[in-house]
DNA sequence: TAGATTGTTAATCGATTAACAATC
DNA sequence: TAGATTGTTAATCGATTAACAATC
């Protein structure tokens, strides 16, 4: 599939193809080859037309009635639309505690995402190799990005640096930024960013906890 | 505000609230007394109706026309509302790559979240301290639990022990379950799950880069 | 054939945005 | 007072779900 012929589909769409494919990948496992959109949906607590309709919109394969869909086509659908086989390269800034778990998980890799190195300005951290990947000085950043031709950046340092680091990234020629850091960054107009809050879901676990008030139920 | 008070509000505005605290405490320093919401909106990249209706309904504090609303009563009530006062001890499951990060970043800590211990199986790890806290064998789960009284648990481990850790943490008494396995985990119908997705957002992100092709324009 | 299952069009539901009256 | 800003009611937009015809 060549990227003009990837069609958009919504964000939340996007968010369940890591579990049908997950799921699917299971499914192999124990052997069977066909799956129908009813028994996905249930087993993921979905809803059988939102199964239908996610795998129509990603996947050229079509469902056969009485029978369903062919288990490797879609994860082969799927992995294609999640570009496994079409590996982006970035770096990475900040290699403190925020930003070494992008290191460590070896599935952002499989999802299509290679840090080529990272960088900090902490000396401690400078110099040293984690998960294979060596930390370099901020101070090399331009070099390294301009003869890799890297073009996207992974912001994972405090707040307040954020915005700095984003202008420096941009300075090096990246032109696609993948942002944890909770502050709206000012960047030109042809640099697209992606905002990541990990405390998200912790507010709405916490929400839910403390709204049932699980704890008093149970003691 | 006691837990009977606290109101529900819709995913999407709860994953608005760690921004705009950040961005109050932010223009706190900056000794910024006053502000209204067309500048958090605009600042923020919201819209102005959207954050009054946010602020309406997880702030006691009323704005006042023509100057705004408090910035510092603003961030006291999102605060409180988040649960930063009031603290719960869960357990986590996998201190491996998956788990570390929760660990590491005190960000969970202050949003009410504490992480009393972790536990693993992997001898390597077991017996070791992350960031302050020890990892445990996976066999002493449950005494810890019934003697702390914690009815949390974090599962960070591979999807194919996901279930069984699961299962493992509801017969320790567990009520609540934070997920970061890509699988729909089969629990009583009295004990929450909350699942994360930490692919999501990459999702999203690799699929903007590669429709708009970024790398081979700048190239 | 009968019936299971797909794929699509129409209806519903919920979140966001617009319009506007109230108020300092 | 005039005008900036709030808070709320109504309109819009988009995603999910229901209904149903097509098909193996």
């Amino acid at each position: 599939m060549n990227s003009e012929n990837i069609p958009y589909i919504t964000i939340q769409a996007l968010n369940r193809l890591p579990y049908y494919l997950q799921y699917l990948k299971t499914a192999k496992k124990n052997n069977i080859k066909y799956i129908s959109a009813a028994v996905m949906a249930s087993d993921l607590n979905l809803n059988e037309v939102q199964v239908r309709k996610d795998i129509s919109a990603v996947c050229t394969t079509k469902g056969k009635p009485k029978i369903g869909f062919i288990v490797d086509e879609l994860i082969d659908n799927i992995e294609d639309y999640l570009g496994y086989n079409n590996s982006m390269e970035a770096v990475l800034v900040g290699a403190g505690n925020r930003g070494k778990f992008l290191l460590a998980d070896d599935k952002f890799e499989k999802y299509g995402l290679n840090i080529a190195a990272a960088f900090d300005i902490d000396e401690s951290i400078v110099g040293s190799t984690i998960c294979g990947r060596q930390v370099f000085h901020l101070g090399k950043l331009k070099n390294l990005c301009e003869r890799m031709h890297i073009h996207i950046g992974i912001i994972a340092v405090p707040e307040e640096a954020a915005q700095n680091v984003c202008n420096l990234l941009v300075s090096c020629g990246i032109s696609s930024i993948w942002n944890f850091a909770l502050i709206k960054l000012s960047v030109p107009g042809s640099v697209f960013v992606q905002n990541e809050n990990l405390f998200a879901s912790l507010s709405a676990f916490s929400q839910h906890i403390r709204k049932n008030n699980v704890t008093s139920k149970i003691l």
